[in-house]
DNA sequence: CCCCGACCTGTAACTTCTTACAGCTAGTCG
DNA sequence: CGACTAGCTGTAAGAAGTTACAGGTCGGGG
């Protein structure tokens, strides 16, 4: 069974191995064989980070990677770039073009036949994906993948959560235990609306001074060099909010 | 059943009621018997737009409201403000201070004695969370909302689907259908790292006046009266993705 | 052909932001 | 008390952004 128990041993992980083999064993129990999942954190918009926790077989990994196929799987454009919240099946429909179709051949031959995409996002801009397949091809195993969707959803909600704390707070996003003081983050919530600082200074009855002062404070702080940058980091680390 | 036609079915809608009656049959076949949807975008940081989607006794949310229980609500403060991705139940641990198991205990008289509350992320930056009730308060009805933990997560995912089609799009992201140029989104994805106009035009191997042109255009279109303000816009809109 | 729209460029005046130097008050802690 | 910190304010020079005016190329469609 899948109770809540094996979910909640997943928050429980320190490492990445830890993780695996709990992801494992809930993988499983729920029917599938094999499972990936993905997060991209934009921290800085041209050069995402990525994490990925592979159970997928290596061969179709390197595979995948040498085909490029992530520039046309469809499961990823649902999941990350398009910003989906529900799940894709794998099926005809979803690999509708050429090429896409072609993926879904070779991945068969490399025991991925019939599968599930599941999507994530997490509050700071975390696009994460949670594919979990079986070389079962046959029609009995697309019920059981229906079946057990809210199930793989559900995990895939966990799994997220436990990346985020083990990984994503470590490496990704370490600048996100930089404090902001009240005022600061007033004063960039209301600079990320295009206010000027003679606005600013309005609204929050001060001087203009002070608010240059904050601005300046904030922005060392999270290690930027323009009111720009630090609007969009802070917003992006979810350190002020509305 | 819950099977995934009923889900879909929430996709096909076209208003909010048609969204209201789906929804309802939904939650009573997985034994609940109340329900509330909210969702919050932030397309101004200030001034959020909200959504409500309410299945729950009028007698219930007035009070809730008058209360200002919204401030105190620990499965608020777990899904919408620290943005968390896996559900909380309703017991006494999620309700430890001594306000919300106040709250908690005026919620069973209006018969909300237990529940869950789901949290779903959209990739514009939306918090949404799904609230399940019944008046059932006995073990086994907590047996039992774990039990349809994964449906109700599902539900969720696809509830959220279906209000951004039908409201979010219309109402609160209006903008989004403004289109940039390629050239335009390039423009501010470097502005969003904090590049100066000097340093965007060696990156795109142009003039710094052109620059200036595609951030101006880009700023007319989405509204904004700056650089800063556009950055902001186009990515809580999702308008340039890295 | 000419018109139109998307994209690109230059100059110049003006506004806003950034930074360095200097100093204030109020509260905390040894 | 005195040292220290957080928060706040002023001045001024230089860097960066904004706006208005003026003009360029290129391709598609009437």
């Amino acid at each position: 069974m899948t109770g809540l128990d094996m979910l909640e041993a997943l928050l429980r992980c320190q490492t990445v191995e830890e993780l695996y083999d709990s992801t494992s064993r809930l993988v499983k129990s729920l029917g599938y064989e094999h499972f990936i999942y993905g997060v991209q954190v934009n921290v800085s918009l041209t050069r995402p980070y990525q994490f990925v926790l592979s159970g997928y077989p290596k061969e179709w990994r390197s595979h995948y990677v040498e085909q490029g196929y992530q520039g046309i799987d469809p499961t990823v454009e649902h999941c990350i770039r398009d910003r989906r919240v529900i799940p894709i099946l794998w099926d005809r429909k979803t690999f509708g073009t050429r090429k896409a179709a072609k993926m879904l051949g070779e991945a068969k031959e490399c025991g991925l036949a019939s599968g599930v995409s599941l999507a994530v996002h997490g509050g700071r801009g975390e696009a994460a994906m949670l594919s979990l397949a079986t070389s079962r091809g046959s029609r009995d195993a697309r019920q059981d993948v229906v079946a057990k969707l809210g199930e793989a959803q559900l995990l895939a909600c966990y799994l997220h959560e436990a990346v985020q704390r083990v990984v994503l707070s470590k490496e990704a996003l370490p600048l996100a235990k930089v404090a902001l003081t009240a005022r600061e983050q007033e004063c960039l919530l209301w600079a990320a609306e295009g206010k000027t600082t003679w606005e600013i200074s309005n609204i929050l009855h001060t001087s203009e001074r002070t608010v240059v002062f904050h601005l300046q404070n904030a922005s060392r702080k999270m290690g930027v060099s323009n009111r720009r940058h630090a609007v969009v980091r802070a917003l992006s680390l979810g350190l002020v909010r509305p």
